[in-house]
DNA sequence: GACCCCACATAACTTTCGTTCTATTGTGGC
DNA sequence: GCCACAATAGAACGAAAGTTATGTGGGGTC
């Protein structure tokens, strides 16, 4: 059984030249293409393809919105993002909307089907580079804030109560205190995290 | 300028091939090589190396937890992991401790020399399959409630102000509207995903 | 057209939050 | 004993958040 392939990619030379040199191989079998976004929509869902090659940039709607609205309606369709966008919020959206795989437009035909082989064994082919995004986030999540250590056990009690969205009320009656005092402990927290309410005290001690 | 390396690796046939053939090419300089955590741990910060190699599986100290103490000592330093794990939990952990690259130990000669040079120009070498592992957080993340569906455009446009901390106030005149009618999208969005506080529709709405 | 649903808008009103000031108690260090 | 500090609490007040009622205009449906 070959490898079926859909393409969705408006420039025409791309296209093209993609859906020939994949053809090439009879270990893939290159199904319909298409120009939009708006078309793909409409027909991948009938045709199911293991893998779809998608363009970011297209007219009209986007390649990541398509992935989006066609994932579900497509289940084992794997999504390979093809496009010239390089920086994190391009590559975040993609990936979160359900690409598995992201190569820029700059890959080379071989290392094109050798990537196609690995995302339909499972795998997220991609560049060191964008891999070094994604570790990033993991990185980034190690740091901890030092005025988070300057917060008293108690101040920690009480923010994590009121990180769950509890009145001073509620929080009063867990911690078996008065409102009064729940309110003296946030009112330092705030000053020691240099915020002045709920939300931006979370922001800051919780990522987000 | 060659690039400086070090290996961490207690099995001396592993340590001492890397270490030879790496040498062969005068593009790598290759420092000090160690047989565990402990050592690593006392000479990485005098050694500076550009690039480490590290193994997991160690005598003593594993090899995670000897990027968790050296890397603060020795900033500028890239930490590549070469282990036979391939597992979730094992991969994560080493990549929140600080390691930037994940090879596993049948990578070929040329591909650790060629994922070295990636790894020194800030990429994150790793198989598609590694890869997976983190892209498929980000899917894991845009699992939506049906009730984020429910928002209308410009509910969703002030739950994003929302969660920045702003107040009724600057989302009003965020949006040139009344402060009164920013109260009442927030209490339409506070219907819709059923909470009654901009705490619990922030936990809600974006995870935690 | 009459009807309904819904996004968007506003005002009036109640509740909760956050600030400020003051004060007591307990603990650990010098 | 004295000092510093964390935890507790009361009171009082303005600011912000949240609730309820009401109205308007754009789409659909019958």
């Amino acid at each position: 059984m070959s490898i079926t392939i859909s393409i969705v990619e408006d420039l025409d030379e791309v296209r093209d030249g993609l859906t020939q040199f994949i053809s090439l191989n009879a270990e893939f079998k290159m199904l319909r293409t298409f120009r939009t976004a708006e078309e793909a929509i409409k027909e991948i869902p009938g045709l199911r393809p293991e893998i779809v090659i998608m363009d970011i940039n297209l007219p009209g709607m986007n390649g990541i919105e398509c992935i989006r609205q066609v994932k579900d309606q497509s289940p084992g369709t794997q999504f390979m993002m093809f496009t010239v966008y390089e920086n994190d919020e391009k590559v975040f959206e993609a990936l979160k909307a359900g690409a598995s795989g992201y190569l820029l437009k700059n890959t080379g035909l071989l290392q094109m089907i050798e990537a196609i082989r690995e995302l339909h064994d499972g795998g997220s082919p991609m560049s060191s580079n964008i891999a070094r995004k994604l570790v990033s986030v993991f990185h980034a999540k190690e740091k901890v804030l030092p005025e988070i250590n300057a917060l008293s056990s108690r101040e920690n009690e009480v923010l994590q109560w009121l990180s769950k969205g509890l009145l001073y009320k509620e929080i009063a009656d867990k911690l078996s205190i008065s409102i009064a005092t729940v309110r003296q402990h946030i009112h330092r927290i705030y000053e020691k995290l240099h915020v002045q309410n709920r939300t931006e005290a979370l922001n800051k001690a919780f990522g987000k």
